[in-house]
DNA sequence: ATTATCTATAGATCTATAGATAATGC
DNA sequence: ATTATCTATAGATCTATAGATAATGC
């Protein structure tokens, strides 16, 4: 019986990850929904997981749309500030837009679960996950605008001349990030290579280290 | 009321497309698991869908789980002919590989449905779905194979040095059709882009209107 | 006789709500 | 008084099976 704060005690001892009851329950949910299904996991199957009972999920959360939609939050608000910050810096357009997948590719890499595999979910085309779909919308578009950097900048050099449609290859790149983990296959440093793969999909030549290296540094920034 | 063979009639006419029962309950199955959900299509929305009772279902398959995989069998079986036709070929390696993304391409991309969407489904880590499994790893053995020859022209021609950790580029780029599809971007001309995308991240330059005509008369060879 | 359909149903869920209870904190 | 938990439950599903029925085909 564990007794923290105010509250009835739970019958069970935490097992889960995470400062609040809510984290908790994010933790258990972000497990099941990737590893047995969004539609396939009960309320009772999230719960029985944490160590509650089915109705305490109700007390964090209105419905069941909402705890999958604040854990898809969690994955794409931090990507969105960073790519931000990133905008706003005078590196070039190949070290920002290696910067930007380096970023996005390690949350997916690394995060504690396989969270991608819900960006295909049908039930995100319902009207409950709009602001979740516009977002990613976002995301899109500013990796289009860092990809077009590269490509202007490869055009202005005269090395190669690729049509705009090719501006969506970085962001296509990143997302198979989630296939490979699905498959289990890939290594730690997956989330570099694919940034690697990103410019060099573009066309882009050039010095690999100095680049690289830029890349780290507008990612050390703390802010 | 239809009467068309044996069996007792059915109470609604067809309106589905397929020339049996069976097909018509595929792609019935087949829209409602990729824009509903798999685990959220009831059998009954399925027979609905179909124009008969959720028991006849039972006729043709003996689960819902058969359904979800003779839908997915019918896309990997295919271009696993296909590619093993053409590693029988004698055209180039850079042709080769790029037609067997083009061919691919062309079924995720003009499918009836995105069945490719099922693919990152949970409920294919069961025993169940095994066999698909294993024909999706032969795939990407395959793709493998193809780009790792690629590869190999560039080094031995002293244009480029990639490590074999990124034979897996095309496939991840084919894949990201399915992405595409469901964000309703892209054209119609996506999966030939595509097969050129993933010739150049491996580094491949060449004539490329030599290489895309050999690769269209790969696909062109009936048999 | 064979086939494709139908009706009916058992048994097992599942989400969300109402309201009680056992702590802490003021 | 407030909070986090609990118990209980209504009403709506869902899959798969058993067995009847209405056609065709031999």
């Amino acid at each position: 019986m564990t007794t923290q704060g105010a509250g009835r005690p739970r019958l069970t001892d935490r097992k889960r990850p995470g400062e609040t009851a809510r984290e908790e329950i994010l933790d258990a949910a972000a497990e099941l929904f990737t590893t047995r299904g969004y539609a396939s996991t009960s309320t009772r199957k999230i719960a029985d997981a944490v160590g509650i009972r089915q109705a305490t999920l109700y007390h964090y959360f209105k419905t069941k749309d909402d705890i999958l939609d604040a854990l898809l939050s969690t994955t794409v608000t931090p990507t969105l500030e960073v790519a931000r910050r990133i905008l706003d810096s005078d590196a070039t357009p190949a070290a920002r837009l290696h910067a930007v997948v380096t970023f996005d590719g390690v949350q997916l890499w690394t995060g504690r679960w396989n969270i991608g595999v819900l960006y295909l979910l049908p039930e995100l085309r319902t009207e409950r996950f709009l602001p979740f779909v516009r977002a990613r919308e976002t995301l899109r578009a500013t990796y289009r605008e860092l990809a077009a950097a590269v490509l202007a900048e490869l055009a202005a050099a005269g090395t190669q001349h690729l049509p705009d449609s090719e501006e969506d290859i970085p962001l296509r790149l990143v997302e198979t990030l989630v296939n490979l983990r699905w498959d289990g296959i890939g290594r730690e440093d997956e989330p570099q290579r694919t940034a690697d793969a990103a410019i060099r999909a573009l066309g882009w030549t050039g010095d690999w280290e100095a680049m690289r290296s830029q890349s780290s540094a507008l990612l050390a920034q703390k802010e």
